[in-house]
DNA sequence: TGACAACAGGAAAGCGGTTTCCTATAATAA
DNA sequence: TTATTATAGGAAACCGCTTTCCTGTTGTCA
């Protein structure tokens, strides 16, 4: 059987208010009931339904999360990021799979709207028109990471993907690769894949090569689309020396194809991803990428979005964080030294 | 400005029981008023507060999932398959890491406990008594993932750990390895680890072998954890021709920790894994594993617990699920086809 | 000792829905 | 045509907590 504050109340022989007030010390309470109510909710156990806290102060105490796929390693590293600090602010974290499908995203944050929960921590690939009636007509909180949004009234968090694209690729270039081959991510227009594949692009022409098409790979962000898109285009391609791949799944897709096509990484060909999961370090060859701090940026993003959700001016609040190039197996590092 | 229901009723020129009504479809409403109220609705945009919604209920339409670690391929799995029919049950799911601490653990419970979600999916590496004490005195329905509880009246999913891991470590035997080594999991008693401990225990001692203490290491979930396990366990038993690692991470770390100190997976030393994540079939080489139907149990956890948060007696509510032996590079498949 | 401020704590009004209860009206039966 | 039954829909209670509003007490100062 539940036991509601009125129970409280009429066991320790006062109001229900005196009871909200010793649980939320929201007014001063004399210290002989402030003991009697204590005891007795100490005694029943009682907790409070924070179902009707939240109708009675209007928020819910949860943020929304709203992310592609979990099972994605780079997203699960940012949840677990959101997750610590959420935990530490005494929130709870609603999880929303969208699959990268669009539909899905818009009827999640239709459902997570107004009242239900107290902000939303938002990534997707692509922001669109829809995204951005729904920020601008909902008043909550809302914090993007993996992209910034000029036009749109949000808290942000992302790392220049532009420069470390070109970084990396000029990583290949310094070395004395020419043919250097990209693996994109499908989205075009203002998507951080966007950015990497602008990167490489602007990198390639610095040195005087111009967009080859034939060396832009198309693929998604599961390893098997990937595996089978390099494994075709190593049929077409067998001159390439290099592969930079968008992102760390992608590299080891394009690894295991090159394997199973018995070319040797890093010695024939070499590779690079993007992100820093976890298994770059683990993966055989260990995969040279450019760190993201991704928990951090989980992290840092959801402490903004509480403090938005508190009512602060944060005034920081589009980051902008530091990448690193991480050189493991899979290029030929030796030759790094020698630059 | 927040709209709600008593202004719906007003604009549409009834009570609000009638609005209700219309939207429930809890009780039949005259054609004419159900269009005005319809219209009214649309017009505004008005979707009704869930929170009141779920006092008045004593519903949240809220799923609490307790896990170890996100960034663990397995639970990201598991995670997914919940999600999955999470969604599709117009449920929303609260995600709780407890990176394997017994007090996160306890303190997400009672976060989650009595009213606050409808139900709870649990997955923890050991039941203590404290659990127990928690699950019998709180009645939210519960689902066990990789667990069953006999004493504890809670539905559960698993698959049989133990004959699966006598299962792998018999592939081996019957393939003539005898110095074969496990890695296990921290934790005793009860646990999948444990289980699958004994299945190679006690399918070693089929073939006349007795538990060698020096062919057991201990490791945790993490790979850089197994990694320097087995770096120093090579430098100690330099014989073994065979590693039963029990989960794909710890396979993953054994097989960098062998390659680096340039022994070569499989053909001086084969690996086998549990769990069959992703990753194991994109590994280089890739794993042989025990196929758990990861989505699938999260799904069919699902599924069971959301019917019992209905009032549904499920019959049939302490599943095993097959499991499947999965052979890959990591072992010489070749030998295979002879037994 | 009287006037006024400070304070503790109860009653009641929200928060925004759902649902019971009851009445007025329409429909059906006699 | 009248008595009886269905039915639609409004008023109000309720879900469980917070907070405002107000009153009765105590404390302070002149």
């Amino acid at each position: 059987m539940k036991i509601t504050i009125d129970e409280v109340a009429r066991r320790a022989g006062v109001s229900k208010a005196t009871v909200s007030r010793v649980m939320n010390n929201s007014k001063p309470v004399k210290q002989e009931k402030y003991d009697r109510v204590m005891q007795v909710i100490e005694e029943l156990g009682f907790i409070p339904n924070p179902v009707a806290r939240g109708l009675a102060h209007q928020k819910t105490g949860l943020v929304g999360v709203v992310i592609p796929d979990i099972t994605n390693p780079f997203f699960a590293e940012l949840v677990k990021g959101i997750e610590e600090v959420v935990r530490d602010k005494n929130y709870n974290m609603v999880l929303c799979n969208t699959f990268h499908n669009f539909e899905k995203e818009m009827s999640y944050l239709k459902m997570l709207r107004e009242k239900y929960v107290d902000g939303i921590i938002f990534m997707t690939a692509k922001v669109t028109h829809e995204h951005r009636d729904f920020f601008r007509s909902s008043q909550l909180p809302v914090t993007f990471i993996n992209r910034k949004c000029e036009d749109l009234n949000v808290s942000s968090i992302d790392i220049d993907n532009y420069q470390a694209a070109h970084d990396i690729t000029t990583f290949f270039l310094k070395r004395g690769h020419r043919r250097v081959a990209i693996i994109r991510a499908p989205l075009t227009d203002k998507t951080s894949g966007y950015e990497r594949f602008h990167g490489y692009r602007d990198a390639m022409q610095a040195y005087g090569i111009e967009l080859n098409a034939s060396l832009v790979m198309r693929s998604n962000f599961k390893i098997e689309n990937t595996y089978k898109t390099v494994r075709r285009f190593l049929r077409e391609e067998p001159a390439v020396t290099a592969i930079f791949a968008t992102s760390d799944l992608m590299a080891i897709g394009a690894i295991k194809a090159l394997q199973d096509e018995g070319i040797q990484v890093p010695h024939q060909v070499e590779v690079a991803g993007f992100d820093d999961i976890p298994m770059a370090s683990y993966y055989h060859p260990s995969i040279t990428t450019v760190r993201q701090p991704i928990a951090e940026m989980g992290r840092t993003a959801t402490k903004i979005l509480i403090r938005e959700i508190n009512g602060e001016k944060v005034k920081n609040r589009n980051l902008i964080l530091p990448y690193q190039l991480i050189c493991r197996e899979s290029t030929l590092t030796s030759k790094v030294s020698g630059e």
